[in-house]
DNA sequence: TGTACATCAGTGAACGCGCGTTCACTGATGTAC
DNA sequence: TGTACATCAGTGAACGCGCGTTCACTGATGTAC
C-alpha cells in the first residue's frame, strides 16, 4: 500500500512527541525487532525518510523511550516518598503502581529486559543502570524511612529488600510475557505482598540474624 | 584475517557439540547480536558455509542452546526434588546450584530474558514457556511436599511461592547483567534468602490471611 | 592388501533481503518590507 | 495588503552494509570386493 496523500505538514515538537509514542506502541505490540524505521514511519503517517526531519537516528527514540520509561518509575516512586504516614501501605501503594504501570505499557519490560536495546552502546547500558538505580535508590529511602521509624526490621540491607520489591513483580512480569499474557501478574502479586509485608513488620529484636550468611 | 588452512574433517556429532558450546560462548560475551554465521563458524575454525553441514540453520543452533539451559535447569531441580529430610535445607541448595549455574553460563539469563530468541517464533515461545513452567512447577512440588510436612506455611499457593523463589535472584541478575557484573549478586541472595526462609516458615496458623487481597 | 567408489566435511563465491540512512527536490508555511 | 524570500516538513529513489543462506566444487575418510 503506498502513500495515498502527502502528509500534513506539522511542526517538529509534535511530530516528535507522536513518533515516540508510536514507539512505546510498536514496542508493546512486536517487541524491539518490530521497531523499524519503516514501522515506525508509517505509524505517524509518513514516509521513512520523513523521520529524519525529527530524530537524528534511531538511537535518539531508542533514547528517548529510555527517558520515558525512567520518567514514568521515577514518577510512581517520588509520589509515594512524598506521602505522609505509616511505609507498609505506601509501599503497597507503589507495588499496586507498578503493577498498572506495566500493564498499560507493555513497552517497558521489553525494553528493561531486552538486553538488544544496550548491546554495545555503552552510554545507554550505564543510562539504563542509572535509571533503575534511581528507581531502586528510591524504594530503598521509602524503606529505610520505615526502618527508623521501627515500622521494619532493620537487619536486612535497605538496598537489598528494594531489589526483592522488584522480585515481587519481575519473575511475574516476564511469565506474563512469555506466556503471551495468560499468567495472572496481579493475581500473584496478591498472593506474595502479604508474606513480603509480614515478613518486613519488625518482630522483637534477636541477635546474630545480621551476620547470617548465604554459602 | 583469512582462512590460513583448511579446518580439520570431524564427524558432525562433534562438531555439533562444538558448535552448541560456542554458541553458549558467544551469547555470554556479546548477546544474541553477537551471535552471527560467521562468528559461530570462526569460533570453531570453519568457514560460515561450513556451519551447515552440522545445523540446518541458525534457528536450530537456538533451539539447541535452549534445550541445553531448560536441561541444566531441570537437573538441579530434580537433584533437590529427590533429596530426603526438610524442605528447608532443600530449596536453599537449589538457590546456591541456581546462582552457580547463572554465574558459570552467563548465557542463561541473556537467553532466558531476551525476548529477540523468541520474537515472531511462536513454537519457540511456547517451549520457553514450557520449560519455565517446568522449572518453577518442580520447586513448587519442592515447596508442596513442605507444606504438607507441616514445615511451611501453606495460605500462600506453592506456585506463588515458586514465583518468588525465582524473584529472590532474578531482579538481581538483571542488574548484575546491566551493571557489567558489579551487582553483587550472591551477597544479595544471602541477604533476603534468610528473610524469605523465615516468612516461609510455618508460625501458629491464624485465620483470614488466606483471602487477603491485592487490590 | 590394494583398488574403486561412495560418503561426508570443508571452501569460497555469490545471492537476496531487510533495514538504516542520505539526498536532491517539492511544496507549504511563516516572515520582512 | 501584497509580494519576495527564507524556512521547514514531506517525498521517493537510491545507497551501502551485514547477515543468513545456497551451491558447485574439492579433497579426505570410510567401505566393498
Amino acid at each position: 500500500m503506498k502513500q495515498k496523500h502527502r502528509a500534513q505538514k506539522t511542526s517538529t515538537g509534535v511530530r516528535q512527541d507522536q513518533i515516540a509514542q508510536a514507539a512505546l506502541h510498536l514496542l508493546a505490540r512486536d517487541g524491539l525487532k518490530g521497531l523499524s524505521m519503516t514501522a515506525l514511519a508509517r505509524e505517524v503517517g509518513l514516509v521513512p525518510s520523513g523521520f529524519y526531519r525529527h530524530f537524528k537516528n534511531k538511537d535518539a527514540v531508542l533514547d528517548a523511550v529510555l527517558e520515558f520509561i525512567g520518567a514514568r518509575l521515577m514518577a510512581n516512586a517520588s509520589v509515594v516518598l512524598a506521602l505522609e504516614g505509616p511505609v507498609l501501605p505506601r509501599l503497597e501503594k507503589l507495588l499496586q503502581k507498578h503493577v498498572e504501570l506495566i500493564l498499560a505499557n507493555k513497552a517497558i519490560p521489553r525494553v528493561m529486559f531486552s538486553e538488544e536495546i544496550f548491546a554495545g552502546r555503552p552510554a545507554r547500558r550505564a543510562r539504563l543502570y542509572a535509571i533503575l538505580s534511581g528507581y531502586l535508590g528510591t524504594i530503598g529511602c521509602i524503606i529505610r524511612q520505615g526502618q527508623k521509624a521501627g515500622e521494619l526490621r532493620d537487619d536486612i540491607k535497605a538496598e537489598n529488600l528494594a531489589v526483592l520489591f522488584l522480585g515481587l513483580v519481575q519473575p511475574a512480569v516476564i511469565l506474563r510475557h512469555i506466556s503471551g499474557g495468560q499468567f495472572d501478574l496481579a493475581g500473584h502479586v496478591g498472593q506474595v505482598w502479604p508474606l513480603f509485608r509480614e515478613a518486613l513488620t519488625k518482630k522483637k529484636s534477636r541477635k546474630g540474624r545480621r551476620n547470617e550468611k548465604f554459602s
